[in-house]
RNA sequence: GCCGGAAUAGCUCAGUCGGUAGAGCAACUGAUUCGUAAUCAGUAGGUCGGAGGUUCGAUUCCUCUUUCCGGCACCA
């Protein structure tokens, strides 16, 4: 007879087998009907699971984040049940939970509309009211195919086929609807409470671009109203930073149809670009990178050597001159190697870090295109260290130091690590992939970070590691990167004389810390919402004259600021001061200077942060001397703290 | 590239069930010289993304196309 271990350590036991829901309702009403699963010795069941033997238990509740979880599996179901109930035709496939929701792709051949949606919801919501019992039912696997294959569920019956023979199938119940789940579900649908559809999109079936498209539906779920409402927000919120909104309301830069993927950097954007490539530059010179540039278009042979020809050339511009064809770069490598190659080189010359700001452009596809994201054309702050097999980890020990400084300077601490191993397409024998994959684990592991792998998600030439942050949508996107290339250096001819006196081949890294500066640009204007540390702000300063009176003072200071190397602007229009203050706090200027009476006549500037903070009166020397103790600290000390 | 949606003034958007369009802000002109997030008045501004078709007539309907948006696939 079983014994139950609840979480806080207390017993009870039972004559008989016992279901979660009994053992709920038997600790309190109010629990029993609160509970939407449980958690038996950490596996999640149904709250109709029947106990027979001493487990320990944890009755789950809309508080527990699985609770959450089966409230959005359960919602995922429901919506389900209403595209069947409205669309008849529509087969069901997969609906899993994601981040702050679900998605269910359908097979459909009606495509769905927004109105359809609005249908959709309103169907579930009317299910939910009906409280559905839910219940689970078990069939044997080749029973469960030829079921849902008579009831035209075609891609359901797919999927269960590919489940191992003699296994049990689990399915769910709720009025006439039943689907294949593993589960487990809310015991009813009156449990589903807090519930929006958000967007149709399509999406292949299986994840392969082979395959048919299938129509996906997303929905979010809560536990109540309030915590959707306050999600709804959320999004509201964050599409306010959307750094393509900002970007144009800061004149930071455009794009427009005649060059699509590609950005016009304005004045004030350029001078962001500028800032943070002279900081990247301070960088690698004092990690021993040397500086090099490399032609832009290079002849087709050398892509064809390099590999790049054969898997991207659909990918990469090309332009044909007399009797040859050209690419336009989509990367520094094989220019790099050509650099390398000039000149015997010797084991003491190594590690050789070639670095370059070069000039990229990739034929990406139509659709990927996104503001600064996915670009077509783009410089990375690019580098490729050629070393011995002896020095891998050191470097790469080194490079995600580096990278972690340069990432704190910006202020991102959320870094995504993940370890992509061998494609299936790829070159290099597969003992130099052990080796290559080992070393940046190893590295990871010596680093003590955090990392998932990716299987199969490495590049043609060699595992590597990608450092990624999110958009203001919660979009992962990857920054920086290390790759380990045996390849490539071997193709395009590239070795040293080793102590031995034997040539050998260098193995190169490619790194990059930003990725393009592009998308570090655009990453970083929806971390900050635009309101950019004061050493990468565009405009520092705007000296603002109360009137036409203090014009040359103003101008004074913008003066003497500007001799120190402060990027300042006045602003000498005659509005009213409010109106100036207001147009360039929205500008998310750092700092305004309010100069009228009482600044002129004592050498002074009243001065205004973009959070509306008052600062009050300051010399000259004392706001230059904060504001470049500012601007050295990377924005970590500011002068209003 | 694939699925769906969108494109109207410099910007944000409204509108026309087919009769060549409207607001706010910005711009320009004038007045105001005003101390910490919008001073007042006036003026001007659009081949309604592009090409073709239907029609007496198209910004509106149809076809094609380009770009953008949301996903999916891709991402050296």
């Amino acid at each position: 007879m079983p014994v139950v271990t609840l979480p806080d350590g207390s017993k009870r036991s039972f004559d008989h087998p016992v279901s979660v829901h009994d053992v709920a309702a038997d600790i309190g009403p109010g629990l029993a009907k609160a509970a939407l699963a449980g958690k038996i010795d950490g596996k999640m069941v149904d709250t109709s699971f029947v106990i027979e033997q001493d487990a320990d238990l944890s009755i789950i509740t809309e508080r527990d984040e699985e609770g959450l979880e089966v409230i959005r599996h359960s919602t995922a179901h429901l919506l389900a049940q209403a595209v069947k109930s409205l669309f008849p035709d529509a087969q069901v496939t997969i609906g899993p939970v994601i981040e702050n929701g679900f998605y269910y792709d359908f097979a459909c051949k009606r495509a769905f509309t927004p109105e359809d949606l609005q249908k959709i919801e309103s169907k579930m919501a009317e299910l939910a009211k009906q409280d559905l019992a839910v219940s689970r039912k078990v069939m044997p696997r080749d029973e469960a195919v030829g079921f849902f294959r008579d009831m035209g569920e075609a891609y359901k019956a797919e999927i269960i086929s590919d489940i191992p023979q003699g296994e049990q199938i689990s399915l769910y119940q709720q009025g006439d609807f039943i689907d294949l789940c593993r589960g487990p579900h809310v015991p009813s649908t009156g449990k589903l409470k807090a519930f929006k559809l958000m967007k149709v999109a399509g999406a292949y079936w299986r994840g392969d671009s082979n395959n048919e498209m299938l129509q996906r539906i997303y929905g979010t779920a809560w536990t109540d109203k309030k915590a959707l409402q306050a999600y709804l927000h959320r999004l509201e919120e964050a599409e306010k930073r959307d750094h393509r909104k900002i970007g144009k309301a800061m004149d930071l830069f455009h794009t427009q149809e005649e060059a699509p993927g590609m950005v016009f950097w304005h004045d004030n954007g350029w001078q962001v670009y500028l800032q943070i490539q002279d900081y990247i530059r301070s960088k690698l010179r004092d990690h021993g990178y040397q500086e090099v540039h490399t032609p832009q278009v290079i002849d087709r042979s050398l892509w064809e050597k390099s590999g790049h020809w054969e898997k991207f050339h659909d990918d990469m511009f090309t332009t044909d001159s007399e009797n040859r064809t050209y690419a336009i770069k989509p990367m520094n490598c094989p220019a790099h190697i050509q650099i390398y190659n000039q000149g015997l080189k010797s084991y003491r010359d190594l590690p050789l870090r070639l670095a370059e700001f070069g000039s990229c452009h990739r034929n990406e596809p139509s659709g990927t295109l996104h503001g600064l994201m996915r670009v077509r054309g783009f410089v990375q702050d690019d580098a490729h260290i050629f070393c011995t097999e002896a020095q891998i980890l050191g470097e790469v020990s080194a490079f995600i130091d580096l990278l972690f400084e340069v990432y704190r300077d910006f202020g991102f601490e959320d870094v995504i690590i993940k370890l992509s191993t061998r494609p299936e397409q790829r070159v290099g024998a597969d003992h130099l992939w052990d080796k290559a994959e080992k070393a940046l684990e190893d590295a990871l592991n010596h680093k003590q970070l955090d990392w998932k792998l990716q299987p199969g998600e490495g590049a043609f030439y060699g595992p590597k590691i990608e450092f990624s942050l999110k958009d203001c949508l919660d979009r992962v996107w990857q920054l920086g990167t290390i790759q380990l290339d045996f390849s490539m250096p071997e193709r395009l001819g590239a070795h040293y004389i080793a102590e031995d006196g034997a040539k050998h081949v260098p193995v190169m890294l490619h790194r990059a810390i930003l990725g393009s500066l592009e998308r570090f640009i655009g990453i970083l204007i929806e971390h900050y919402a635009g309101a950019l540390p004061l050493w990468l702000a565009p405009v520092q300063v705007v000296v603002l004259n109360i009137t036409d009176r203090y014009a040359e003072y103003a101008k004074k200071v913008e003066e003497t600021l500007r001799n120190q190397g402060v990027r300042v602007k006045s602003d000498l229009r005659n509005e009213k001061i409010g109106f100036k203050i207001r147009e360039h706090t929205i500008q998310r200027v750092p700092y305004l200077l309010v100069v009228g009476e009482r600044e002129a006549d004592s050498d002074t500037v009243a001065v205004r942060t973009r959070s509306g903070k008052d600062l009050g009166s300051l010399s000259l020397q004392a706001l230059t001397e904060g504001l470049t103790a500012e601007i050295a600290s990377r924005g970590r000390t500011a002068l209003e703290a």
